[in-house]
DNA sequence: TAAACTTTGTTGATCTGTCAAACATTTTAG
DNA sequence: CTAAAATGTTTGACAGATCAACAAAGTTTA
């Protein structure tokens, strides 16, 4: 009754381990600190590289690993708070555009220093720098396996 | 406006993404094939691990990283499946125990076999034996540096 | 041109979890 | 022994995501 788990699964539940566990305690400080949660945050870092035209929510949703329901709920939650703003777009009328508001800079260069902070003093205490490294690429590689899962052209 | 990311956001972004993309995979062919959760398949596996006597809620409830209102929530949802049952405790009135029926055995019987199989298929494709050790390795320092925080004895 | 398909985005119903509070039962201290 | 603290569980309100269905705009094709 007591099967050994393979190094797959051990390794996929490791994965989950880790995940919950940082993903408890980095967003309930960034949520408790500036009322963000993590998605929030990765949508107005996201906007905030990508400038004064803003981002296709389409091409946010998918960044953000969210369904196109997700995100429309997500940015009407940050455009109630007024951190983003909607644009059209002139060539495509189906699309539009999120754009990072003055506030919602202000907001994301308030809680960065912290959070980067918080995720480098929580990982850094478990891994030296060859480690992250190392964690980093097969990490990549769990993700990139997916992509180039387009068998027939 | 463009920073570099830090070699620890990086490797938290990698291990969000992989988070992401996995569990979405393997979570809607378990829920597609058999009905359960990722959640709900763990469970299951831990009460079958844990035998006739089955496990106490909240012990449950840790090792799923759950709140203990999501384990309430979880084994509400399994119960009516009647995939578990309910046992007390006759030395404390306050725990009650959580213990695998049949049907639920035979439904853990049912999912496990393809469930391994799709965990070991797409993680196998992507690293190496060795590279799946040096994972399970890395990820686990991850979790761990989470229970010696206890500063003070 | 018009019919059919694809792409982008929203909405309603629903699912699964959280938190805060309530409650019952032990355990511990005075 | 009794009052206070700790432990285990459940409940109500709600957050954040999903899916299915839809609407609207663009693209293809015949």
């Amino acid at each position: 009754m007591k099967e050994k788990a393979s190094p797959a699964t051990e390794a996929l539940s490791r994965l989950l381990g880790a995940h919950a566990t940082l993903t408890r305690e980095l967003s309930s400080s960034l949520v408790a600190k500036h009322g963000l949660t993590m998605n929030d945050y990765g949508c107005l870092l996201l906007l905030s590289r990508a400038g004064e035209q803003g981002m296709r929510r389409i091409d946010l949703a998918n960044d953000l690993q969210l369904s196109p329901s997700g995100i429309t709920r997500l940015l009407d939650r940050l455009e109630d708070q007024g951190l983003v703003g909607k644009g059209e777009c002139k060539e495509d009328a189906r699309v539009s555009y999120a754009i990072l508001t003055e506030p919602g800079l202000a907001k994301l260069r308030e809680a960065a220093p912290g959070h980067v902070d918080d995720i480098e003093t929580r990982l850094g205490a478990a891994l030296d720098d060859e480690e992250m490294q190392t964690l980093a690429e097969l990490l990549g590689k769990l993700s990139d396996s997916d992509e180039k899962c387009t068998p027939d052209e």
